[in-house]
DNA sequence: CCGGTAGGTCAACACCTGTTGGCCAACGCT
DNA sequence: AGCGTTGGCCAACAGGTGTTGACCTACCGG
């Protein structure tokens, strides 16, 4: 009954009550868009999940769209592959996206939504630059090379991602992560680093 | 006003004179759902495009999931590799991809579609197993590894076509087939004809 | 000449969608 | 205590959806 009764400030900054409410909706639209993509993921449904009404779904984030684009942010969690050295970076780059893969479900959700509806044209290749680039500048010494050299990279682990995670042939499924490496770790490391053509 | 008469037997079998209407709706379908994906293509705006009433579409296929079945099918159009050689395997195979790709858009179309929402379960499953596999076959001398180095193979081409046909990744889109051949052909070929590792 | 049937149209049904505006309750400040 | 603001709910709107059944029309066999 007397539940928690919070203290006025809960911090320098007054956290607007309603942040909890706003992240319960974004953790749902996350989830349903992910189930079911754009638009077979009502606003009703999130709403329903996130326990409050669908008007307020509009209020916090104005419509449908502007929903999918907080709920569709990627955060692929590179890291600075400071201390792997130069023949090993394919390795490291195909076990961190398995991992990364694995361990994030909403990953393959966004993806599939994303590549459905064109909504967020250019919100790849942003992610491809801003992500991907750097941990593949930290091998390739050219710099005039690294877009081509990123989008190789990327196509090769994302046409995994594809068929195992979206798709889930099983074939793909069935294979464990050293193998997948034992395959795919060679091929990224070529395109990290093997003269051009 | 005479226009053509077609006497009464066309063939053994007698064509179903509304043949032409039914090929007319798929058509139809299919450049719709290439465009929009399967929610935003309306039934109605099909039957529009055919220039027949929406409910023709149902008489036809039942309803919008068996349209969509129908249209969805694609067809790799693999040759059969006869006169290739084993050590130009990989260069044949992407060359092949990148054309067919490219002279046919309703592939990027049925693919972003399939990918979207999980309508044909299977699909793609069979779509590997049928048409890239037995390509594969052809210079793979063990048939116990052939499912596998299919999904290989298909992860690298499916992951350079998700970036360059339905991304359209300006980095990727810009590279040549013959740069792209140069980057990707040694990949599928060690996917072909490498020894497992 | 005439009736059946295949191909096609029309209008409507029932439903569900994103979105909106008005109303209510609780809280914090003065 | 009183007041404004904030978070939230309710009910409704306008529009679009897949789908259905009744109706029409021209052809073709007998």
């Amino acid at each position: 009954m007397t539940e928690n009764s919070p203290p006025a400030d809960t911090g320098t900054h007054r956290p607007r009550r309603s942040e909890a409410t706003r992240a319960a909706i974004l953790r749902a639209a996350v989830a349903r868009f992910a189930a079911d993509g754009y638009e077979r993921a009502t606003i009703r449904a999130i709403a329903r999940d996130a326990d409050i009404d669908p008007s307020m779904v509009m209020r916090y984030y104005g419509n449908k769209e502007g929903l999918f684009r907080a709920a569709s942010e990627i955060d692929l969690r590179m890291p600075d592959f400071a201390g792997v050295r130069a023949e090993e970076a394919g390795e490291a780059l195909v076990r961190h996206f398995l991992q990364r893969w694995e361990e994030d479900g909403s990953l393959a959700a966004m993806l599939r939504v994303g590549l459905a509806s064109g909504l967020d044209e250019g919100r790849q290749q942003a992610l491809l630059e801003g992500q991907v680039g750097p941990a593949v500048a930290r091998f390739c010494a050219v710099p005039a090379e690294i877009p081509r050299r990123t989008a190789l990279v990327a196509s090769q682990v994302l046409g995994m991602a594809v068929l195992r995670y979206l798709l889930e042939v099983p074939t793909v499924t069935s294979m464990t992560h050293d193998e997948i490496v034992a395959w795919l770790a060679p091929t990224v490391q070529r395109y990290l680093t093997a003269e051009t053509a």
